[in-house]
Order: structure tokens, then sequence, then C-alpha cells
DNA sequence: GATTTTACATAGCCAGTGCTATACAAACTG
DNA sequence: CAGTTTGTATAGCACTGGCTATGTAAAATC
């Protein structure tokens, strides 16, 4: 009864989902660490990106004119990399994001090294659902 | 202090992590949805794992010999695809901690459609670690 | 047992994400 | 202002993970 419990439709749909979700996570990934570079050197750099990343500057270069083309972010050689609107207001709810999944993980049992670590991975696969899920939960553990 | 406090290079290798999760997370798929098929059908051939998956054909018989490069499954034509000893200890894994995290996810308050629908992707980003804490969680939640 | 149908494999294409090596342009430095 | 150093871009390679179209071999059917 496992699966004849969910059809192979369903499940095909949650996998497209997942790949999905995927597509859009390094993208996430980047435009909130520009967001974080501005923030804290007031600039963000292809080089700083690709050190923080911990990939090699081609890679790095080939992402940003990825998100260039989604609309996300802008650059001018020498002067870095910008996010637009799009790309602020996505780095914002990334943002926000992490850091509701690893309050969340921490407050349910898990050491905050390894909610560090697990986050960055999880967190692109949460929904706004169960986001919502876990800012009721923190939220009730802060009431007592 | 959100991010002076973490060093570029332990960013670097969070982002390192989630890498090389996302690389074993479809062969992760892959190897628990040919358990799954093996235990409702009694085989599970080329065609239904295509299926299952939401992908084309071709695309499943690229995956599955991935599979088999990394010693997790064998394949007849014809007589499908079976998994190895690594494979079947794989699918086990997965499995259960498939279950555990959407039972978690349920027991914090998510609906269990969306918790289902989540799990597909942060289960490959749970740590032994995590897992443990989630399963002391639900624990904690059948004593009362 | 010849034919059709089905199942699988192969070929070839595309985009993404990584790499190294290298070219080039800007910014410092002497 | 020539030269070096540094930052970025480009070229070209490899692998993953999708796709469609097509070939081929096994199974089923007549």
């Amino acid at each position: 009864m496992s699966t004849a419990r969910t059809s192979s439709q369903a499940q095909a749909d949650r996998f497209a989902r997942a790949r999905e979700a995927h597509s859009v996570a390094l993208l996430e990934d980047y435009v909130e660490m520009i967001g974080d570079l501005h923030a804290e050197l007031g600039e963000a750099r292809v080089a700083d990106i690709a050190a923080r990343m911990g990939i090699a500057q081609p890679t790095a270069t080939k992402a940003i004119s990825r998100l260039k083309r989604a609309g996300l972010a802008t650059s001018r050689p020498y002067r870095g990399v910008f996010l637009t609107e799009a790309g602020t207001a996505l780095a914002d709810r990334v943002r926000a994001r992490h850091r509701t999944v690893v309050s969340f993980l921490v407050a349910v049992g898990v050491p905050e090294d390894v909610a560090e670590l697990d986050a960055e991975g999880i967190e692109h696969h949460v929904s706004e659902h169960t986001l919502t899920a876990f800012e009721a939960y923190l939220a009730g553990i802060a009431k007592g």
C-alpha cells in the first residue's frame, strides 16, 4: 500500500518539483551572497564571490551571466556585481528563510554548526507553507 | 555578526557540501525507487522507473548506467534493473530517512501533502546528526 | 514461424556547473 | 608613462541530467 497510496504521476510531480527547486537553488545562493558582500564590504567582486562559493573565478563569472540573464543582477567589470530590485528582493527572502531554518533546526535540538551546514541545502526545498510552520513553531517556543 | 562570524573558507565548505549532497541525491532517489518497484511489482523496469521519476525513458537508461558505474545496480535488458548489496543498503537507509523527515515535518505542523512534497528535496540534505535530532524529537512526542 | 508490438539502447542535441589555461584590460607602481 | 600586478573574460574540456528521434532486439500474437 505504500505506493499504491501515491500515484506514479503524483510521485513524478514531486520529483519534478525537487528538480525545479534545485535549478533555482544556486541562483538563490549567489544572490544572497552578493547581498552579503555588499552589506559587509560595500561591493561584490567576482573574485570574492568565487572565493566564498569555493569555486574557480571563471565559474563565478559564468554564474553571474546566468544571474544577469535571469534579471537578478548587473555587473560592470572592475566595478563589481550589483543586484537588481528583483535580485535584492530575492536575496532578502532567501536570507530570512535561511535564518528561520537554522533557528528552527537549533530549536529542535540540532547543534548550531550542524544546523548551519544542513540548512545550506535544506533551505532551498522549504516551501512557504513549511516555512510558516517553522515560524509558528519558533513563536510557540518563544512564548514558552 | 552573522557573516563576519563565519570565514569565507567555512562558507565555501558549506557550499561544497551542498553541491556534493546534490550529486548523490539523484542516485539516492533512483535507488529508493528501484527498491520500491521491486517490493511492489517484483521487478523494476526502465520504463516504470522513467514514468515514476517523470523523465523520458532514455534519461532513465542513462541514469541507470550511472548507478551501475557507482556499483549500486545491475541490469539485464528485458529483465529489469536490480540493486546490488550496496544499492539495497542505500535504498533502505534513504527510505527510512524519508519516512523520518515526513513524520517530523508533520509533527511540527506541516500538512501531510506539503510534508511529502518538501521532504523529497529536504531529505537529501539531512545529515546523520540532524536525522538523529528528528528521531529524538519524534520519540519525545510519542512519550508525550 | 513471420509479423507486430513492446522494451530498451544509442545517437545527438541543449543547458548547467565545474575545471584549467590563457588572453586582455584596468589599476597600481616605479 | 612604461611596466607589473591584478581582476575579469574567454576558450575549451568534462560530466550531469534533461530532451527527441531512431535503431534494434526480445516478446507476444496471429
